[in-house]
DNA sequence: TAAGCGATGTATCGAGCCGATACATCGACG
DNA sequence: CGTCGATGTATCGGCTCGATACATCGCTTA
């Protein structure tokens, strides 16, 4: 999953481990927490192991006499290799069911630009197939479990199924866009080019999605 | 985590693994996929291990004559020991910032039937703060970074945002009623049948949180 | 009748991932 | 002039997952 993110990160320009964190922090902020160095860097060793990334050499330091007195370790840039392309391709390519998990479709999703639309259209496709699956089951627990379960546990189930029914209208529409071969946002929404809203802490009209007259 | 989870369920009824699977699936639902065989079963083991649960003998199998010809594995049910449930009180009391991430928060949830008032409001505004924080962060990446990211990407943020927010607003809901003492989603909601509270079992009034040794 | 199938049930293994921790450099601020 | 936070690389123990294996039971169906 991650070697997937580090891909299509380093698919854009070269960067470090720090570098690679922050980034990926900002591209899946809204799906998981920042990634772990635990992960991170065995990850990238088993990548450039494996052929997919390797080590370019740092920008030119400086200075280039007093080259090592205190073998000063330095920052590791990684970039993309043509095996790692492929590998990137053939990750977006087969949409395996670990696709489609919360984590999973969120780091698909934010590579969306780099993948072609009858992928992008199959992947919205079993996700929404997997969210609707968990809404039912969801309803179920629901319809036929008023008494078994305590009201905290209650409201848990109705927070997440409305949850799950929210997230499908939204895969909804995104599927339409896709189909009509429109960026999503473009339609409804003012982009964020012009002021329009410049403070960004107060109104922020909740994601207007439908009919904009 | 798990290990929380399973002594609170054990809590309720003793039970074999596969039960305890569907039981989580059922509360939990909500919050993650169905629990793994390959976490569960070392879990009630270092459980065991550990002396906060027992194995407690199936129910005297029909036949006691020709007990054991083919060795027959049988179910193993588990059942908690009084040190399970002092852990368990433990584990509620003490609220670790891992008590706020989406895992652990909805786990606690889950389990509000048996924690003190006191302590399900901490956990309400610990949860709250995180979630804000989270979304502040997300306000800053939509803000500053309109041309840094795609549109996809974007499109994401959004969605996460619209999500952070609508936590907030719900987590506001159930701190604002928690401290006035009442039930969660008595007030406003239509509930799905006729009968208030039927309640067979737990009946969960509000500061139950503990039960005969 | 037997063959097959899905639910029930216990169990292990490799690999991914996280949190804690350690260590080092650098600019800023008091 | 010290120390604090950001930058930066790295490892380790332990939890968790998905895949896999195996066995029993009751039901349908050829």
């Amino acid at each position: 999953m991650l070697e997937f993110a580090i891909l299509g990160l380093l698919h854009e320009s070269p960067m470090h481990g720090y570098e690679l964190r922050k980034e990926l922090a900002a591209k899946l902020g809204s799906i998981r927490a920042a990634i772990s160095y635990g992960t991170l860097y065995p990850t990238l060793r088993r990548l450039q192991s494996a052929g997919y990334i390797t080590e370019a050499g740092e920008t030119p330091p400086t200075t280039p006499e007093v080259p090592a007195l205190t073998s000063k370790r330095g920052r590791v840039v990684y970039k993309i290799t043509a095996e790692g392309k492929e590998r990137f391709a053939d990750l977006i390519a087969q949409a395996g069911p670990e696709t489609y998990d919360d984590a999973g479709f969120g780091i698909h999703f934010a590579f969306f630009a780099r993948t072609d639309q009858a992928t992008r259209l199959r992947i919205l496709e079993g996700r929404r197939r997997k969210v609707e699956e968990r809404r039912e089951s969801m309803r179920d627990v629901l319809a036929r479990a008023g008494e078994r379960l305590d009201a905290y546990t209650l409201e848990l189930q109705r927070h997440g199924l409305d949850a799950c029914e929210r997230e499908v209208r939204w895969l909804e529409e995104l599927i339409v866009n896709e189909r009509s071969g429109r960026q999503p946002s473009q339609e409804g929404r003012e982009a964020s080019q012009g002021e329009t809203t410049r403070d960004g802490t107060g109104e922020t009209s909740p994601h207007v999605q439908d009919e904009r007259p």
